[in-house]
DNA sequence: TATTCGTGGGC
DNA sequence: TGCCCAAGAAT
């Protein structure tokens, strides 16, 4: 089975991949690292030029580390989840003080890391180091579901079966494995995509069970739809957005002025508050 | 285990 | 237009 994935999929990668700086030859570890807190969720597309500063000014985790975790979150820009910011600070503080300033090699040790869960781990040891590990992300269980189990979407959780597939097409040599990881959800990500796969280019469509069984329609339960208008992440937002684009602190005037409604607002200011995304000095208003 | 956590682009 | 989703993690 194996056989008739790994290969053709390794190939196509090789004529097909996209030239992305986190993957170059001369990426560091912490470029990587930095890549795949960005990429949590968020868009390739968005993630290249705030990647791209943030390296420039920030080239090793201690640089990173030796500012305030403010300044994160203000680079972080509108990328979305600033926790993540916050994360990846503290995680650059770990690595700072606790690892000579260089990025583990090993998932178990990635693995202990603020704001890195499993497939983060397991993506930095391969990508950065060559490690063989099992990279289990939305690009890789969609292509796997589809072409294996003949499903269109997975299901909402890793089961272990999904994992056990995954483990057992991973192939043996560590430098392989690295490649075909890095394969595998790039053809999610350019061909067997969410919606409106390109079947028609893809390396794999002669021995796709879900094409073969006529791409038939997700029968899960439904995904819960995501709303954002008026939600407290947007009110989170728009305050976060605030402090952002001021140069010092605010007063709760300025905060007041970005969202109507009171009782939401309160509890989103106390909640970026909780977050440590927002300190509070006084009766004004800062990045940490 | 189910929720919560931003934002913007494509159709 | 409104809806879906994009290299998840923490709780």
């Amino acid at each position: 089975m194996s056989s008739t994935l790994v290969g053709p999929i390794l190939r196509w990668y090789d004529d097909n991949a996209r030239d992305l700086p986190w993957r170059r030859p001369e990426a560091s570890a912490w470029s990587v690292m930095v890549s795949e807190f960005m990429l949590q969720q968020t868009p390739v597309r968005r993630v290249l030029p705030v990647h791209a500063a943030w390296l420039e000014r920030w080239p090793t985790p201690s640089a990173l580390a030796d500012e305030p975790a403010g300044e994160a979150v203000r680079a972080w820009g509108r990328l979305g989840y600033p926790r993540r910011a916050l994360r990846l600070h503290a995680a650059a503080t770990t690595i700072r003080d606790h690892h000579d300033d260089t990025v583990p090699d090993d998932y178990a040790t990635l693995r202990t890391l603020p704001g890195v869960g499993d497939y983060t781990a397991a993506a930095i040891a391969t990508f950065a180091y060559g490690r063989r590990q099992v990279v289990l992300d939305t690009n890789v269980r969609r292509v796997l579901g589809r072409t294996v189990a003949g499903v269109e979407f997975p299901a909402r959780s890793v089961t272990k079966a999904e994992r056990e597939l995954a483990a057992g097409l991973l192939p043996t040599d560590p430098p392989t494995a690295a490649a075909w990881s890095v394969s595998v959800m790039e053809l999610g990500a350019l061909i067997c995509t969410a919606d409106r796969p390109r079947c028609e280019a893809c390396p794999v469509r002669t021995s796709c069970a879900w094409l073969a069984a006529g791409k038939p329609s997700y029968q899960g339960p439904p995904r819960p739809v995501q709303d954002y208008a008026g939600t407290d992440r947007q009110c989170r937002g728009r305050l976060l957005a605030v402090l952002r684009d001021a140069p010092g602190s605010v007063s709760l005037d300025q905060l007041d002025a970005a969202w109507d409604e009171p009782v939401q607002r309160a509890r989103a200011l106390a909640s970026l508050l909780a977050d440590g995304l927002i300190v509070r000095a006084d009766d004004r208003y800062a990045l940490p």
